[in-house]
DNA sequence: CAAATCCAGTGCTTTGAAACGCATCGCTAA
DNA sequence: TTAGCGATGCGTTTCAAAGCACTGGATTTG
């Protein structure tokens, strides 16, 4: 029952020693002892009747034979990943699987609290790796190693499928007790006198589509505060003058928290279109359609 | 140290399943017992949480969800196989790989004695299935399940690549008693007056090269008995007055046994050019390419 | 209609590959 | 020198998978 005498689960154990280039980390990875995964080195090595890795100082180096495969490997092992997930009944009420997402604080804040409540009753077995999207995160997307990718319109990948979430307005956010939100609005003018508090993220000054936007249009405003997040944001406008802008949402929610004042926007300003994203190859898999269709209803 | 909780090896149980549509077939293939197979197909059922086959009758239908699978699993374990036999690193004297060929038994008479004996030597442990050519050896090949087609020019797959393996000449052979030969030449008169033996293989009347070209030209030959192997050609002219248009280096092989005399066409007649082809995945396969160059040298 | 066949699935026992823990050795780099 | 890492040895353990014998359903045959 083997393919030409080669036992196919070595070659997971080639692929996680061509990424970590060392026995120890590997076995880690896989949870074996590092006998074990040296063991399966050596079952390797004798299939192959090739070294594979050579040990120089304390680095194993692959050798030329091991690199070759290194890709086609893991494509290969991508595309075993397809074909399997594609088939596998899936049953939410019973299934383990762990689904990786990429979203931002905003949308962990307003929709999942809500799905984990829905998962915890249909899906108890479902667990869910939230991570904050970044640069890598469309590389993490190309390599299969992320599920969803949930993300405002201008920064989806084209090569990969993208569904609309939801629609998401912004408003204008400030301290209860801020007279520029007595009459329930605030003016252009205020709202260019003010000092704001931005939101951005990572080092690399990933600015909010928000930011983005107002940067775009000509009016200076003074920006008294950046923060890295936006469920900081609401939290340092409170017994200030600042404002902020920020989701409807997200407002809405902070409104019965904190003592802030919720206006809209005193001049045009797009609403943002928040996409969910996932692999090319993963359109058949019906697990992940489940998951993205759970999410929509509560977007 | 599995792949997602899959046993890999399970994929080509299920591989072999969907070809044979029987537990029984699948496990005389794999040679494994009756029982094994069914416990791998029902591993495969939990894994999937699909029945995969339902018992109809004798048979087992596969459901869609396994014909799904059928093709896409087939391409994977294609590359697999790529991937492991080009770094698999290739020893002609251990090695115990089985080569399949598909060539005419002219040269399996004029280079393969010769091959088998070199072999023996230095790659005892290799052995070789050689298939006729048929007109399924192309669907043969691009499935991957034949590493070498030997053929004239003319029947080369387009999309497999072809090297040259020699030229070959073709003689009229004819028996030693035959007065037309008495010059150690013969006249196209005589050519054309003479009955012929021509060889035909298989049923759909795929015509040698010689006599495909000898169609083409506008005289016309009296075809006295047409045999299916170019091995048996010479053994019908002796005795007779019967020609026959056979390769060169099988004539001169036949000359030591039979009492058969050898002249030159009579006209014009080009050489047939044999090529050696393999499948177009198998560029960097090393032990592949040894096997060409040994059947070039001999060629 | 009964008998014979065929074939997938099941129960039980056996086995063997691989993992583990632990210790050790040899090597290299800091 | 010390620390880290891979390979190796050894006895133990484990558990998945194989084999064998059998059941039961369905089809074909006499």
């Amino acid at each position: 029952m083997r393919f030409k005498a080669l036992d196919l689960n070595l070659l997971v154990a080639l692929d996680v020693l061509l990424d970590e280039q060392s026995v120890t980390r590997a076995a880690e990875r896989l949870n074996v002892s590092q006998p074990a995964m040296s063991a399966a080195l050596s079952r390797l090595r004798e299939y192959f009747g090739e070294p594979l890795f050579v040990l120089h100082g304390k680095r194993m180096i692959p050798t030329a034979a091991a690199l070759r495969m290194q890709l086609p490997l893991k494509e290969l092992l991508q595309d075993v990943d397809v074909l399997v997930t594609e088939t596998t009944h899936f049953d939410p009420a019973t299934s383990d699987r762990r689904f990786r997402i990429a979203t931002s604080d905003f949308l962990l804040a307003v929709v999942f609290p809500a799905l984990a409540q829905r998962l915890h009753k249909i899906a108890p077995g479902i667990t869910m790796d939230c991570i904050q999207p970044s640069e890598l995160t469309t590389q993490l997307m190309d390599q299969g190693e992320l599920d969803l990718f949930i993300t405002p319109e201008q920064q989806v990948s084209p090569d990969h499928p993208a569904e609309l979430l939801f629609e998401e307005r912004y408003v204008v956010v400030g301290w209860a007790g801020n007279p520029m939100f007595s009459g329930g609005k605030i003016t252009e003018e205020d709202f260019f006198r003010a000092g704001h508090v931005v939101v951005e993220i990572g080092r690399q000054a990933r600015t909010s589509f928000a930011e983005t936007h107002l940067r775009t249009s000509n009016q200076e405003r003074r920006i008294e505060m950046k923060v890295s997040s936006f469920l900081i944001a609401p939290e340092m406008v409170v017994n200030t003058m600042k404002l902020t802008v920020m989701h409807q949402r997200l407002a809405r929610l902070f409104a019965n928290r904190l003592e802030i004042a919720i206006a809209e926007v005193p001049f045009d300003f797009p609403a943002m279109r928040e996409m969910i994203q996932y692999h090319q190859t993963r359109v058949n898999d019906t697990g992940l359609r489940w998951l993205i269709d759970e999410i929509k209803q509560l977007g």
